[in-house]
RNA sequence: GGCCCGUUCGUCUAGCGGUUAGGACGCGGCCCUUUCACGGCUGAAACACGGGUUCGAUUCCCGUACGGGUCACCA
């Protein structure tokens, strides 16, 4: 019997979810759905000063929105702190980890005279091998940990495959602070472990952080045992157009802006950021049942990848379609200003659906349904109603006007009659019969327009562009 | 700067030693058509560069270039 998965997410809230997070939160959630394991979901917010409750709500919103659901109420990083404590002193206990004196200031110099001298960055193990004894009385004093000094550490990673780092590039981090508080290196740790995470899925911006807590899962291994070391998988984080760090022009916002601002419907996004950055075959449409089913992480490229708001428009006009038209319904009515007919505007649903690429569309071109008169002409839609458009709309209007059955049917067969009898083509009627009833030159087909308006109304408006 | 990662059409990707290098978005054209969409057909468009290995490299290896990530008592 295969061990569980156990894959987790773990936002830092300070700020909304965005389409990265949310790219990485689904990789995980597909992950442990694929496999039958479980979903976790932890809220690192030991950064008290940056965490606020608001960035906690729009997460879970989002995560919510998504569809992304968890087998276990969120872990709270910040309420762990004693735990990630008693491991910092097991480790001290046992000699992986010691004490180190050093100020701030004094590492600070450090620092720059490493600076200056082009040599690496890293702290120097002054305390490494000192006598907490020659340190002052009383003074504060930060636990690091203890990490090998030489030989090299390889991790087998489920996306960037083989990565091999000398254990010479690792010093010896700071796991607990001054003020006896763990850093994220500790509790990242000790929280995984002890949520039985088996695979930790996560931006690439993270690759460097598995060498430094890799020592930190076998010291404890030595000390207690069952601290296996997970499986590591770290995915590409995801670039704006121009290749450079996604920025608010084209895709750092939270996903509720996708949502509420843009019009974008929850399964479009989860197919586009499902396939960004990951393939399968030819597949571009695929359900939340399919990923399910699909995803895998030998399907995740190791190459950044950049968000096309233009290719999440059209799959957001893919989903749109297969709405059913009730929930479309739903969720175009607050996007409408004008007071709108339900019952209405569920009826034109099915010959609205099929142009918009957007919520906000659809509600654009559901407007017209429910315009007052005179309507409001488009500068297009009034060019068409010139001395020849009107006087072929009061023509229309005066046949439909004898019109019993008002069906798509019989007012096509009556227009184009109509049309005919004038040697005209059906578009020469057509076009200003849709500036009339819409008050633009685009809409769905005229016919189900004078069907959906209804005769009362379709004639009215007729006869208010012929006066 | 040190270390790590990456590089197939503009973009997302398929490819896993031998292919006319495939699909999707976007773009152009045509068809359908009362407009706009949808749908269908079609066109232009890519293996970063240089060395190897091999009978043969987009594919394997090594460099170069260019991108990205990371080097806190942040997460």
């Amino acid at each position: 019997m295969a061990s569980e998965v156990v894959t987790r997410f773990a936002p830092s809230p300070t700020g909304f979810l965005h389409i990265g997070g949310a790219r990485t939160a689904l990789f995980n959630w597909l992950y442990a759905r694929h496999h039958g394991g479980k979903a976790l979901l932890r809220i690192e917010d030991t950064d008290k000063k940056r965490s606020t409750q608001d960035a906690i709500d729009a997460i879970l919103d989002g995560l919510d929105w998504l569809g992304l659901d968890y087998d276990e109420a969120p872990t709270f990083q910040s309420q762990r702190a004693d735990r990630h404590a008693e491991v910092a002193q097991k480790l001290l206990e046992a000699g992986h980890a010691y004490k180190c004196f050093a100020t701030p200031e004094e590492l600070e110099d450090m620092r720059a005279q490493q600076r200056a001298n082009k040599q690496p960055m890293r702290y120097d193990g002054r305390w490494r091998d000192r006598d907490p004894s020659e340190a002052p009385d009383g003074s504060p004093y930060a636990v690091r940990l203890k990490t090998p000094l030489d030989g090299e550490t390889t991790i087998q990673d489920e996306v960037q495959g083989e990565v091999c780092v000398n254990n010479a590039e690792i010093d010896d981090y700071i796991i607990l602070r001054a003020d006896g508080t763990p850093t994220y290196m500790l509790a990242v740790v000790v929280d995984d472990h002890d949520m039985g995470v088996t695979h930790v899925i996560r931006g690439d911006d993270h690759l460097n952080n598995a060498f430094r807590q890799l020592p930190i899962y076998r010291a404890m291994d030595q000390i207690e045992g069952n601290w296996s070391d997970p499986i590591y998988a770290h995915i590409p984080l995801i670039h704006g157009q121009d290749g450079a760090k996604l920025s608010k022009r084209h895709g750092a916002l939270g996903v509720e802006a996708y949502r509420d601002e843009m019009g974008i419907l929850s399964d479009a996004l989860f197919n586009y950021l499902l396939r960004l950055g990951w393939g399968h075959g030819d597949r571009e449409e695929i359900t939340r049942a399919e990923a399910i089913e699909l995803f895998d992480l030998s399907g995740v490229g190791k190459s950044p990848s950049r968000f096309d708001i233009k290719k999440l428009e059209n799959l957001n006009g893919h989903y749109i379609r297969e709405v059913d038209d009730q929930t479309l319904v739903e969720q175009v009515l607050p996007r409408l200003d004008t007071k709108a007919d339900t019952g209405l505007l569920l009826k034109a649903m099915p010959v609205l659906k099929p142009r918009a690429k957007n919520l906000n569309e659809l509600a654009e071109t559901s407007a017209f349904l429910f315009a007052d008169r005179p309507l409001e002409m488009t500068e297009k839609a009034a060019k068409l109603l010139d001395d020849d458009g009107r006087t072929r709309l009061s023509q229309v209007s005066a046949a439909l006007a004898k019109e019993n059955d008002w069906t798509i049917e019989a007012l096509e067969a009556t227009t184009k009659a109509l049309a005919e009898a004038q040697g005209l083509g059906l578009g020469k009627f057509a076009q200003p019969m849709r500036a009339a009833l819409t008050g633009t030159t685009t809409s769905p087909g005229i016919f189900d327009v004078l069907v959906l308006l209804g005769r009362d109304e379709a004639l009215a408006r007729l006869d208010a562009q012929t006066a």
